[in-house]
DNA sequence: TCTGGGGTCCTAGGACCC
DNA sequence: TCTGGGGTCCTAGGACCC
């Protein structure tokens, strides 16, 4: 597999070759001495939403702020970032906006700006870049920098005031010999730390945590661990191969093992991400229950994304269906147009056509259409572009 | 307590072909 | 009549992350 040139920086290899990387050394900011090694820097901005809520209304400084869908603990919404003050109540993200209400006095309670966030993320990156690092933007509030310094704790200072003083946002820094462990220092470094986690020190710091406190282990895969008698870090590290494969498949059981010791990929990569699709979704405040109401949600579901696809000016490959019923039982289907297509009719009437295969005696609480669009490398394997997510 | 919205990637199994 | 083994494509669904 082809990398475009000039793109990455490789740190390090541990073990097994981080698959066809073409590197080179990123601009050298501090500590350009003989000593210079490369690091892998993980920065994430501290209670991203929440902040910036902050910094456009000084007076709810110190205030408990809970962020999320329309700011009504009275609708269906979950909480998108909470403040420090109100996590010390127990909100946190993902907890219905309802409860979090309910359990934190004098919350404040605001809606969801996408927009305002967008715009604090772009200055945050823009910062990141004049630092002249290799930058691998992870989300609104996440960034992998590629760095060769001999000091990467001065380094890493050096970040979190160059963005507080250009952005008024404060940011933990991850230090680390790859990806995984540096994404996984910035958790002991919050807020507004720095913490360095390599392979010198991997089993000391994680050894004895559950295996979900991994970075890509969840509840599921942590319980199916869990019932092979593997809990923690230092046994998932210890497992064999042939162990994890056979329960968790040649690709995941890899992942997995490899996870436990730590071990992951030393590229940051800066090539623009290509979103592989777009998806539209609702969860409806009353559940739908005639055909007719389910017929034009998904009409105007298949719409927006069909629009979010045109701006890319990319056919779209195939169209998904997902329907959550009630309760709480959620499935997709998914239907590959016979041909690519920019046609917004061909993409509802194949998003419309999948209605058919749904339960008509179920009450609906979500709906959601996703379009995949090819893929420049659909046409040229050259052009091949890297996957983000996995690291 | 009652669970958003936007993504990515992996696996199992069926259909079909040789 | 009943049947192997391998490959590819497709759909459904699972899992995870921010």
């Amino acid at each position: 597999m082809h990398v475009a040139e000039n793109r990455g920086l490789v740190v390090e290899r541990e073990r097994a070759p981080v698959s066809g990387v073409v590197t080179r050394g990123a601009a050298t900011m501090l500590g350009m001495d003989a000593a210079a090694a490369p690091w892998v820097l993980h920065v994430d901005l501290d209670q991203f939403i929440a902040a910036v809520e902050v910094l456009r209304r000084p007076e709810l400084a110190g205030r408990p702020v809970i962020v999320g869908g329309r700011g009504d603990p009275t609708e269906r919404a979950v909480v998108a970032t909470a403040s420090y003050e109100a996590r010390e109540y127990g909100a946190t993200s993902g907890m219905p906006l309802r409860l979090a209400a309910r359990k934190v006095p004098g919350a404040v309670l605001l809606p969801v700006d996408a927009a305002a966030y967008n715009e604090a993320s772009d200055g945050v990156m823009a910062t990141l870049r004049r630092l002249e690092v290799v930058v691998e933007v992870l989300g609104w509030d996440e960034a992998f920098l590629g760095v060769e310094t001999a000091d990467p704790e001065a380094f890493a200072r050096h970040v979190q005031a160059a963005v507080l003083q250009a952005t008024d946002l404060h940011c933990s820094v991850g230090i680390g010999d790859n990806k995984i462990r540096a994404k996984i220092a910035t958790g002991f470094g919050k807020p507004r730390g720095v913490f360095r986690l390599t392979r010198a020190n991997w089993l000391a710091v994680m050894g004895d945590r559950p295996t979900i406190d991994l970075w890509g282990v969840g509840s599921k895969v942590s319980k199916r661990l869990a019932a092979l008698d593997i809990t923690t870090v230092h046994e998932l590290a210890a497992v064999s191969q042939e162990t994890l494969v056979g329960e968790f498949g040649p690709r995941m059981g890899l992942w997995y093992g490899q996870l436990g010791k730590g071990i992951g990929s030393t590229t940051v990569d800066d090539t623009p991400w290509v979103a592989r699709g777009h998806s539209r979704e609702t969860t409806y405040q009353q559940n739908l229950t005639r055909r007719d109401q389910v017929l034009e949600a998904v009409r105007l579901l298949a719409e927006q994304a069909f629009q979010d696809t045109v701006a890319e000016g990319r056919p779209v490959t195939r169209v998904t269906l997902k329907v959550r019923y009630a309760p709480f039982f959620t499935q997709s289907k998914a239907r590959k147009l016979p041909a690519p297509t920019s046609e917004r009719e061909a993409v509802v009437a194949a998003a419309l056509a999948l209605v058919e295969r749904l339960d008509p005696g179920r009450e609906i609480r979500l709906l959601g259409v996703r379009a995949e669009m090819q893929m420049p490398e659909d046409g040229d394997p050259a052009e091949r572009t890297p996957i983000r997510g996995r690291l």
